[in-house]
DNA sequence: CGAATGTTTGACTGGAGTCAATGAGGGTGG
DNA sequence: CCACCCTCATTGACTCCAGTCAAACATTCG
């Protein structure tokens, strides 16, 4: 039933760091099954421990951060390829939560593995420090973008980021995506209002640069966004893949 | 000359996790050297590679992104013990710059060494990934600050999480801390424009929650700023030290 | 003493937030 | 089959927090 790791197809596409068969064998070694959860289930809690790590297989997901006035920002969105839990599996706790958005399948980790899987093969551990780095360098720039970026600027930042990781991993479908999220989302990770994040899209649609509806949303001129958002439509980073 | 890491005067902080003497003997063969730079120089630039990693031994300093319209976001402080060019070692560019604030004294080390060094013991390589996690933890924390916090909450939490750190490592002096940052930097940092921080930290500063004068900060009352910033007094999570 | 750098204030502006109401689907149960 | 409800998107009116502009201070330094 279960995806075998040496015919995951995620594996295959640019985005993701090649390694060798033995390699791919370790991490089926360390795999011990697969999950499928509804849309809107919690996967891992701010603040908790927890005993497994993840790959997203299929499916879209966010990470968010709660205050304790309940305000919420929206750390990231999650696609197929990343891993979930690796702050709980090295520093002991997360510090964010993780929810599936959509319909959600996930390789599962046992974190008590990690340890040996990473002594079996030294150049795992430097791979866990990648992803972390990679992971590092994308909140930077969300950090520049909700401290300098206007309204107008962060959504073309978003959306322009978000098409690139999905064409990288094959989700795009011309010059459009799936894009499960509600503008509320959205808002909470740009630190906007809804209803400025709401008209500040009325106003890129309006100038014919963006499409959004029925879960697709269309970017209709990538290169002009990229520019409002003050980014490059250079192609992501490899990263590696557990 | 050089600070033999075995009797590094960091390494005995509790902040930092403690290591057998074989580990110790194994980073100090991968220390290269000191550096010493004087306040305002670039350690680190954006978008570029380095062949060397830093820690810093001594000083304070900034990390730092900027936009192509000139505007800065500042990412984070940086403090003894901190660890810089992970990215440059791990995914081969910069996601940001590193500057001196004060004069700094760094250990240098090879980043061509990294990993024979890693191969050599592979719990150097989850310290690493422990590192860059450290790190992602808390730009989470900041990314939260800078979308969620008004101006007020933001100054407040970050003096606060910067007195904890150093109060962690021995830099404070009773509720007191040597802050060589200009408003500038907090400003760019939390998103804000210099004239509203400034005016914000007035605020604090009349109802005796707060003091800044002379390259130093006083916390008249941390736990009512912690209340303020919608933070804890907690202490700073253990980290490794390289 | 002038030139630089950083802090502090005041006056004004504006981008984004808040409040509130209306639409537009999608379920679902009577 | 449709009224009712729920969620999410959309719009308008008004407010306010924070940004911008500008000038005055305070220190340091050559």
């Amino acid at each position: 039933m279960a995806t075998k790791c040496e015919h995951c197809p995620l594996r295959r596409k640019d985005l993701f760091a090649k390694m060798n068969s033995s390699q791919v064998a370790e991490i089926q070694r360390f795999k011990v099954g697969e999950m499928v959860v509804d849309a809107g289930t919690p996967i891992l809690l701010q603040g908790s421990n927890s005993p497994q790590l993840y790959t997203i297989l299929h499916g879209m997901g966010l990470r968010y951060r709660l205050l304790s006035n309940g305000q919420r920002q929206v750390i990231s969105f999650v696609f197929p390829g990343d891993f979930l839990g690796l702050q709980a599996g090295v520093m002991g706790e997360m510090g964010h939560s993780v929810e599936a958005t959509t319909k959600l399948t996930l390789c599962v980790f046992d974190r008590n593995e990690l340890w040996s899987f990473i002594k079996a093969d030294p150049e795992r551990g430097f791979e866990l420090a990648w992803l972390a780095a990679i992971e590092e360098h994308f909140m930077g720039e969300a950090l520049t973008t909700v401290g300098q970026r206007t309204a107008v600027q962060a959504i073309a930042w978003a959306l322009v980021r978000i098409y690139l990781r999905m064409q990288a991993s094959g989700l795009t479908n011309g010059n459009s995506i799936k894009f499960p999220f509600r503008q509320q989302d959205l808002a909470d990770a740009l630190g906007l209002s809804l209803v400025h994040t709401n008209k500040t899209i009325a106003g890129l649609k309006s100038k014919q640069l963006l499409g959004w509806a029925d879960g697709e949303v269309h970017l209709h001129n990538l290169k002009k966004l990229a520019e409002i958002g003050l980014t490059t439509v250079d192609l992501p980073k490899e990263r590696p893949i557990l």
